[in-house]
DNA sequence: GTATATTCAGACTAAATAATCTGATTTACA
DNA sequence: TGTAAATCAGATTATTTAGTCTGAATATAC
C-alpha cells in the first residue's frame, strides 16, 4: 500500500521532479519519463495531461513537442502536486475514520492526529521542486547502489 | 480517500475502541457492532474474525456469543490493530513512491519525511486501548452534535 | 504536402479493495 | 433434544484504482 498518496501522485510527483531536474531549452517526452522513471506508459501520459490541464506542466505536440514546468520549479511545491492529482481532503478527514468526527465534533485523538495532518500539509507546502531537485544533486543522492 | 489506513483498518480501529468501552461480562455481538458503528455487516464480520484469528480478540459462538478484548485494553496499541490488519510497509517505504528509495539509499526527502514514519509510528505505539477509551469518555467528546 | 513524432481523448481491461451472500458449525437454553 | 443465535468459511459481486489500447489531432521537418 502507498504511504500518504495514490500511485498516480506518487509518478507526478516523480514526473515533476525529473522535468525540473532536466529543465531547459529542450521539451522532454513521455517517452523518455516513462523509460527513466519506468512508469507505464500510457497511465503517465494521462497523468502529464492531468498535470497540464491544472497548469503545472505546459505541453507541446508534434515532433520535438513534450512537456516542460509551466512555471518555474521555486513556484510548485509538493503540495500543489498533491492537491492536482489526489486532492487535500487527507487534511481535513479523521485519521482513525470515525464518520462521526469533524473539525467541529472531533473525536479524542483528532486534536492529536491534527498535529499530524498538519506537519504532512506543511511539509508538502514547504517543499518545492527546486529545492528537491537541488537536494537529488548532491553527491549523497547520487549513484549510491 | 482514507488518510492513512485503509477502510478496514478504520474499522477495526473503531471496533476493538467499542469493545474496550463496552467491556464487562457480555460479550458483544457483530449485530450490535455494525448498528452502532454503520459497518456493513458480514465485512465487519470478516475484520472481527481477522482480529480474532491474530489474537487481539477472543470469540465465543452460539447464543449469547460474540467478541471480547482477548487482552487487557492497556495492552492492545493502535500499532497492534494496523498492524493486524494493514501490516507494517509503511512504516518502511518511500513517501514519494520512488521506487530507488530505500534505508541504505534514501532519497532526498527520505530523512525528512522519515521522521513523519517515525511520528506516525510512535504515535501508534504509545496510544493504548485504555487510553483511548477513557478520553472518548470526557465530556468534551460526549453528545455533541 | 507527406511522413513522422508527439500529445490528446476516450473506451476498454486488470487488479485491488470493499461489500454481499449462502450455508456450515457451534452452543445456550427451553 | 430441538431451535435459535451466534461465529466461521468460502464464494460471489461491486466499486475503485491502476493500467492498456486505439485512433484522432497537431506540429515539425524533409
Amino acid at each position: 500500500m502507498s504511504v500518504l498518496f495514490s500511485r498516480q501522485c506518487e509518478y507526478a510527483l516523480q514526473a515533476v521532479l525529473y522535468l525540473a531536474l532536466k529543465a531547459g531549452k529542450e521539451k522532454i517526452t513521455t517517452q523518455e519519463l516513462t523509460k527513466r522513471l519506468k512508469i507505464p506508459y500510457h497511465f503517465l501520459g494521462k497523468i502529464l495531461q492531468d498535470l497540464t490541464r491544472k497548469g503545472l506542466l505546459a505541453s507541446e505536440k508534434g515532433p520535438r513537442g513534450g512537456f516542460s514546468l509551466a512555471m518555474p520549479a521555486e513556484e510548485i511545491t509538493l503540495f500543489h502536486i498533491v492537491d492536482a492529482i489526489d486532492g487535500t481532503e487527507f487534511t481535513r478527514s479523521c485519521v482513525l475514520g470515525f464518520p462521526e468526527c469533524s473539525e467541529k465534533k472531533p473525536c479524542s485523538v483528532h486534536s492529536t492526529w491534527g498535529g499530524l495532518r498538519e506537519d504532512i500539509y506543511t511539509r508538502l507546502v514547504k517543499k518545492n521542486i527546486a529545492q528537491l531537485a537541488r537536494d537529488m544533486k548532491k553527491p549523497e543522492y547520487q549513484s549510491k547502489r
